[in-house]
RNA sequence: CGCGGAGUGGAGCAGUUGGUAGCUCGUUGGGCUCAUAACCCAAAGGUCGUAGGUUCGAGUCCUGCCUCCGCUACCA
C-alpha cells in the first residue's frame, strides 16, 4: 500500500482457551497491539482492534476429559477469565469474541463451503490411527511408541525426541495412545487439503519481494518455508469438538483448528460492526496481525493462502511477531505452572496495571527472547517510573501549588534555554511516531519517558526554588513550561500507560488531548486551575518482590512433588530372563561431549572384560569431567546401537525420576571393574 | 540433521547504505534540596560469541565453528 490507509484493522493472536493468559502472551502480542491501536485512536484514525478466544482443537477435548467436564465448560471458564483479565489491564479490544459462537461457526462454515464448492481443496483418504477406547482418531502427537531408528521408547508420532528423526505415526513400533494407553488401530478416513504448493508463487512474490520490510525473524522464517517448498495441508480432522465440515454426509469431521481460528478475526469483526466488510475487503484498509513467533507460518503463509483462495479478502500489511519471554531464566510453561498469570497479577498488584504494561513493553522480546525477573520489575518501577516519571510530575505540581496555589501562571519572555527545551519536546513527536509505526515499541516508550527526563533536567537547570527569592516573574515562566511538559507526558504515554495518562489528566484538570497536540507548548493555558497532586507510582519494597519470587519457588517445589508419581511395577519376569542381563561394574576412563548434540556424551569405559565406547544421553546432567573416574553399572550385553555415527556398546544404568532427571548409580565402595551385578 | 532468529561494557538493549562503538539501569565521585534518599552533572567500564577471509578500513559483508531460542505436545 503506497497511499495512506483509510482505516486500520488490527488483530491480536487468539489466545487458546485451555488456560489463562500470562505475561508471555502480553509481552509478545497484546501489549504491542494495544499500544499500536491506542496510538492510532489518539490520532483519530479509523481503527478496530480484534481478538477473541480460540476454543477448538484436541487439547481442549483432552483437558475436558481429564477433568470430567465438557469442552464447552472448559472454554467457558477460560474465556471469561481471559476476557476479564484483558479488560483489567486496559487492553482495549473493540471486541473480544470467541470461536465457539454461532456467528463464528457460520462464518467459518461458509468460508470452507465456498472454497469447497470452487474446488480449491484436494480430497484424500488415508489410514490413520484410531483409539477405540476414546472413540477418536489420534493426532500424531498423541501416539507414542518405540522409535524405528534408535529403538528407544517414548517416541511421538511425528518425531523421536531421543534421536531427533521425524517420523510418521505408522512407522512407530508398538504404538500406544497417550490418551487412554490403549493400542490404536488403523482406520481409513477422508480429509480435505489446502494445496499450499499452488500458492507458492504468489506467496513468494508477496512476501519475499513485496514485503522486505517485515521484521527479520518473520521474513527469515517465511523465506525458509518457501524455499523448502510447501505441501498440501489438511484442513479437517476427525473429532467431535469444533466446527462440523459443512458437507452432506460427512458427519464426525470438523475443521482443523488452524483453519477455523484465523477466520475468528473475520467473525469477530462481523460481531462488532455491520460495516465489517469495509475492513476486510477494501484495499485502502491496512491490516496488521500481532502474533508470537510460533504463529508466523499460520499468519504469513497459511492464512494469506486461505484469503487468497477465497478471493474477496485483503492481505495483511505486516505481521510484527515477537520472540518469547522467559520467566526468571526458565521457559514459561502453562503445564508446569511456570508463569505470572495476568488475572493473578491484577489481584496481587491492584492499581499497578501500568507498571506491568511498562515493564513488559520496556523489556519486550522484539528481536530475541528476553527474560522477565521480579527484580527487574522492581527496579524499573522504582528507578524509572517512580524516580523519573512520577517524580517529575510531582515536582511540577507541588511547586505550582506552593507558588501559585494551583493556578497556572502566565509565562513571560522565553529564554533561549526555554526555547531549546520546548523544541526538544516538539522533536520527540516525530521520532516517537516513527518508532510506533515501525513496531519499535521499546524505543517508542523510551522516547515518551524521555519527555519526563527533559522535565527533570529543566527543573534542575532553572532552579525555580532558588529563583523564586530573586526573580518571581521568571519562576512563572518556568512553572508554566513545567506544566506544558506535564501535559505532553500525558499524551505521549497514553498508548503505553493509559491509567497513568488518565491520572495526569485528572491532576491537570483536563478532559483529554489528541495526539496532534503532542509537542504543543500551550496545552495548559494561563489561569487554568489544576488539582492537588497525587502520586502516580509508589515504590515497591523488597518484601513484595521477595513474596512474588517465593511464590515461584513454591511452584517449582509443587512441580517436583507432583512428579513424584511412582511408576507401577512392570510384569513379572522369569529368573532366566533376568539372568540374561549381564550387568557389570565399569569405570569411566574418558568422556567427551558428542558435538552438535544436547544430551549425548561419548564415554570410554573399562568393563573389566574390555574397553569400549558407550554413548549416553546424560550430558544435561553430567559434564564429561564429572563422569571420568566414576564407577557405574553397565548392561554390557545389550545389542550395540549407532548414535550420531558412533557405535554404542551397552547401556549405563541410571536412575530416572518422573521429570526425566538422571542420576548415576554407583557402588558404595571401590570395587574392581568387571564385577558382576546380580 | 536441516532451516530461521539471536549472541555487543555488571544487567537489559541501539547500532541505518562498512570508517576505530551508543542508550537505559546499576557502580563510583561531585552538585542540588522543589521532589517518593527522588533529581542534575561527571567518570570508570566493552574491541562487539569464536576462528579465519574480503577491504585502505568491519560490530556492520563472506566462510567455518560454538552457545541459546524457535520450527517440534501444553504454549505468544
Amino acid at each position: 500500500m503506497t497511499n495512506k490507509p483509510k482505516r486500520y484493522l488490527v488483530t491480536s493472536a487468539l489466545p487458546y482457551a485451555n488456560g489463562p493468559v500470562h505475561i508471555g502472551h502480553l509481552a509478545g502480542v497484546y501489549i504491542p497491539s494495544d499500544i499500536y491501536v491506542r496510538y492510532l485512536r489518539l490520532r483519530g484514525e479509523d481503527v478496530i482492534s480484534i481478538c477473541g478466544s480460540d476454543e477448538h482443537g484436541v487439547p481442549i477435548t483432552i483437558k475436558a476429559r481429564q477433568m470430567g467436564v465438557s469442552p464447552q465448560d472448559i472454554v467457558d471458564k477460560y474465556h471469561t477469565i481471559i476476557k476479564d483479565a484483558f479488560k483489567g489491564l486496559g487492553i482495549s479490544f473493540d471486541i473480544y469474541h470467541r470461536t465457539s459462537s454461532e456467528l463464528h461457526h457460520k462464518t467459518a462454515s461458509e468460508f470452507f463451503k465456498k472454497l469447497y464448492d470452487e474446488g480449491k481443496f484436494i480430497e484424500q483418504t488415508s489410514e490413520q490411527y484410531y483409539d477405540q477406547e476414546a472413540g477418536q482418531f489420534l493426532a500424531d502427537r498423541y501416539i507414542t511408541g518405540t522409535c524405528p531408528h534408535c529403538k528407544s521408547d517414548g517416541a511421538y508420532g511425528d518425531q523421536c525426541e531421543k534421536c531427533g528423526t521425524s517420523l510418521n505415526a505408522t512407522d512407530l513400533i508398538d504404538p500406544k495412545s497417550t490418551i487412554t494407553g490403549s493400542k490404536p488401530t488403523l482406520k481409513s478416513t477422508k480429509h480435505w487439503y489446502l494445496p499450499l504448493n499452488e500458492y507458492e508463487p504468489f506467496l513468494k512474490k508477496w512476501i519475499l519481494e513485496d514485503h522486505k520490510e517485515w521484521k527479520s525473524n518473520v521474513y527469515g522464517q517465511c523465506k525458509s518455508w518457501l524455499d523448502m517448498g510447501l505441501q498440501p495441508r489438511a484442513v479437517s480432522r476427525d473429532l467431535n469438538w469444533g466446527i462440523p465440515v459443512p458437507i452432506e454426509g460427512e458427519e464426525g469431521k470438523v475443521l482443523y483448528v488452524w483453519f477455523d481460528a484465523p477466520i475468528g478475526y473475520i467473525s469477530a469483526t462481523k460481531a462488532l460492526t455491520p460495516d465489517w466488510e469495509k475492513y476486510w475487503k477494501s484495499e485502502d484498509t491496512k491490516m496488521v496481525h500481532f502474533i508470537g513467533k510460533d504463529n508466523i507460518v499460520f499468519h504469513c503463509i497459511v492464512f494469506p493462502a486461505m484469503l487468497k483462495a477465497h478471493g474477496d479478502y485483503i492481505l495483511p500489511e505486516n505481521v510484527p511477531a515477537n520472540e518469547f519471554l522467559n520467566l526468571e531464566g526458565d521457559k514459561i510453561s502453562t503445564s508446569r505452572n511456570w508463569a505470572v498469570w495476568l488475572h493473578e497479577y491484577l489481584e496481587d498488584f491492584k492499581g499497578k496495571e501500568d507498571v506491568l504494561r511498562y515493564v513488559l513493553c520496556a523489556n519486550a522480546p522484539e528481536t530475541k527472547d528476553n527474560d522477565f525477573t521480579w527484580k527487574d520489575f522492581q527496579a524499573r518501577n522504582n528507578n524509572e517510573l517512580v524516580a523519573i516519571l512520577g517524580n517529575f510530575v510531582n515536582r511540577a505540581m507541588v511547586l505550582t501549588q506552593k507558588y501559585y496555589n494551583n493556578i497556572t501562571p502566565q509565562r513571560g519572555e522565553l529564554t533561549p534555554y526555554d526555547e531549546a527545551i520546548l523544541k526538544e519536546i516538539r522533536d520527540t513527536k516525530a521520532t516517537l511516531e516513527g518508532n510506533i509505526e515501525n513496531y519499535k515499541f521499546r524505543e517508542a516508550l523510551k522516547d515518551a519517558m524521555n519527555i519526563a527526563r527533559i522535565g527533570n533536567k529543566y527543573l534542575a537547570e532553572t532552579e525555580p526554588w532558588k529563583v523564586i527569592k530573586t526573580d518571581p516573574e521568571r519562576v512563572a515562566t518556568i512553572m508554566n513550561i513545567a506544566l506544558q511538559i506535564t501535559a505532553n507526558i500525558a499524551i505521549a504515554i497514553e498508548p503505553f500507560m493509559p491509567f497513568t495518562a488518565d491520572k495526569i489528566l485528572k491532576i491537570l484538570n483536563k478532559d483529554n488531548f489528541g495526539w496532534a497536540q503532542l509537542g504543543g507548548d500551550n496545552l495548559i493555558e494561563a489561569g487554568h486551575k489544576v488539582e492537588v497532586a497525587t502520586l502516580l507510582f509508589e515504590k515497591i519494597e523488597d518484601d513484595v518482590i521477595d513474596a512474588a519470587i517465593a511464590r515461584l519457588q513454591q511452584t517449582k517445589l509443587d512441580n517436583l512433588a507432583k512428579n513424584k508419581v511412582v511408576e507401577p511395577q512392570k510384569e513379572t519376569i522369569s529368573f532366566e530372563d533376568f539372568a540374561k542381563m549381564d550387568i557389570r561394574i565399569a569405570k569411566v576412563t574418558h568422556a567427551e561431549k558428542v558435538p552438535k548434540t544436547k544430551k549425548l556424551l561419548k564415554l570410554t569405559i573399562d568393563t573389566g572384560v574390555d574397553t569400549r565406547t558407550i554413548v549416553s544421553g546424560i550430558a544435561e546432567y553430567y559434564s564429561a569431567e564429572q563422569m571420568v573416574g566414576k564407577n557405574v553399572l553397565v548392561l554390557i550385553n545389550l545389542a550395540p546401537r549407532e548414535l550420531k555415527g558412533i557405535e554404542s556398546k551397552g547401556m549405563i544404568l541410571m536412575a530416572e525420576d518422573a521429570t526425566g532427571k538422571l542420576v548415576t548409580v554407583e557402588p558404595e565402595s571401590e570395587i574392581r571393574s568387571g564385577s558382576q551385578v546380580g
